[in-house]
DNA sequence: CGAAAAAATGCACTTGTGTGCAATCGCTAT
DNA sequence: ATAGCGATTGCACACAAGTGCATTTTTTCG
């Protein structure tokens, strides 16, 4: 009560006072396949041009849906993440949603959080990029009608819709593309982070090693960063036999590590030693790495999220898988004939 | 009318029936201070964790503030304005703001759209990152009582909060330490965005080599990319004279530039040259790089943005400056004593 | 020119909230 | 026991839109 905001939005009734026609006339004008005639829609826009007026979303969305999309994601500032925030907002748009971020740490209690925003808002849809939320929460989003798609999360959660890289192919590809090089002594570095896709991707490298005869050192660095592959590069190195190829399950982890092996250990890349990644984000092309990896195709996943929200009965087909497409670069030998 | 959200979203009404008690207690059990009892608040309370409800705050926002904000950017993913975007968020959520992002480009018919969006969802204020929208549409955000905030934009435009960094600063600064290092043939590397922060930067560098009595030879690439600091370096070192010391506007330009110059023009980094940003993107720290640039302080900047949003009066004051810190790394000579 | 069909318009209801106002409830003090 | 008083509660309205239905206006055609 302390203060309304002074000068307050103009609505449609304003309009319809200053045109001299009632505010079904406004609210029709704006509605596309409404019945107007022309003359009063040309008074009515002409009053709304001269008072600013523009139709509420917000009132709008009490009746039908909302057209709003809520974006669930952490750590926004490494580079696929904010490619594929980039992605779907552009996509979003252009099907006439509205893009709601909403920032978060990947705990699940800051995730319930979140999907609880998503909810006081009327999202006809969340998008999970981040986290897992918890299966009660979601099942709270799908009673109240709300879509709710998970990115690269690949938990199978009832009725939510699950959308992601296939992570074993790439882990299959990276080992065959390791082997082919002539690498007999294979490392791989995760992080701490311990994510379904990153587990995915370690897991079937390892296997695919295993079956062919080949152990794999594995070392566990921090969170998913190019610190933490610096870090991982200065334990691999400090041990006694070291890697000739290494799996990165991370772009960033791969370039940190490069750095490391290259102007700590003395190491050339990819005589001594080749490198693979994952993600294929921009600085992986950049002149100083050149880094093959694998790229993650961020517009056939955002069309899919666009097609999920525009046709919902589709949600609870079961998980869309999308192939990596593998980028070759220098980081790796060619292979052999 | 062909299907409504059949699972329809849980209202107050429902959560009423259930508790036995009128909408207004369940309305005034989730809104602070009002008046309800211990029973019945948690009779309310029980019935709406039954039900899964959650306020409806597109309803809210019908009669007070709505709590968004829009935040309108473009080229989300340079790694300057993914942070931007990150630290805005998390600021704003944590003040009881949601955030909407807008994704545009920044020629000035895609601005006014996305101005016109965020009118339509009556936001409480406008964040603009990218691009510089008419002085009309201003206006009429103004005159819905919805605050416009530039950030980086400085235009001065009547009534919007202007925040922006002191490039004029770092154009001084920029020249101060490449004279330093002892630099005689200084270049100017800059892009054809032509934003008013990335003109200012230059002029001053300029102006400020004039009066030193030394020439500046400036070169225009294209976007502010990577790329284009490749193609810059590519068309400096062709030239006969080449320069020894280099301001690119951008972090992103000097990455590129710094590339083409060692690998492709045998030049190391500072002996044979040296190089100077500006953002501090994380990439500026790699070991490959070690650029010396001048940090945009986010937090601070967007604690500003915070603040500016609780105290609407301070709107109208002049253009807050925020101070860059300038970051000393390897890319520069240290001065002689 | 007049009747029937078609188009345009306005009323009133709907969506989900928050809140002023009046009525009611429960408790205390005389 | 009852007046007095403060704490609860419910009614009804406001917010800003869309829309079914009835009414009015316009057009068309015989």
């Amino acid at each position: 009560m302390s203060e309304l905001k002074p000068p307050s939005f103009v609505s449609a009734q304003m309009v319809a006072d200053r045109a001299g026609v009632s505010r079904s006339a406004v609210s029709r004008t704006f509605t596309d396949g409404a019945s107007v005639s022309e003359a009063t829609r040309r008074k009515v826009l002409e009053a709304a041009d001269a008072l600013g007026y523009h139709v509420n979303h917000l009132a709008r969305g009490l009746r039908e849906r909302s057209n709003i999309v809520c974006l669930v994601v952490a750590d926004m500032t490494t580079p696929i993440r904010a490619r594929m925030v980039d992605v779907l907002t552009r996509k979003l748009q252009a099907s006439g949603k509205i893009t709601m971020v909403i920032n978060t740490e990947t705990d699940t209690e800051s995730v319930s959080a979140a999907l609880r925003q998503t909810l006081n808002y009327r999202a006809d849809a969340t998008v999970v990029l981040s986290g897992t939320p918890p299966a009660s929460l979601i099942e709270t989003c799908l009673a109240n009608g709300q879509q709710v798609i998970l990115i690269n999360r690949d938990e199978r959660l009832q009725g939510s819709s699950n959308l992601g890289v296939d992570n074993a192919m790439a882990g299959r590809e990276a080992l065959f593309l390791l082997r082919r090089a002539g690498c007999e002594r294979l490392g791989l570095i995760t992080s701490n982070a311990r994510t379904a896709s990153l587990v995915e991707r370690e897991k079937v490298f390892v296997e695919a090693a295993a079956a062919e005869g080949v152990q794999v050192v594995v070392t566990e660095a921090g969170p998913t960063s190019y610190e933490s592959g610096q870090e991982a590069a200065r334990r691999v190195f400090g041990r006694s036999e070291a890697p000739d190829g290494v799996f990165c399950v991370t772009d960033l982890l791969a370039l940190g590590f490069m750095d490391v092996a290259r102007r700590d250990f003395g190491l050339t890349i990819p005589e001594d030693l080749c490198v693979v990644g994952f993600d294929d984000i921009e600085q992986a092309g950049w002149a100083s790495y050149q880094l093959t990896t694998f790229r993650q195709p961020l517009n056939p996943m955002a069309d899919e999220v666009v097609d999920l929200l525009l046709q919902p009965q589709r949600a609870v087909s079961e998980r869309r898988m999308i192939e990596p497409i593998p980028v070759w670069r220098r980081s790796v030998r060619p292979g052999k004939p």
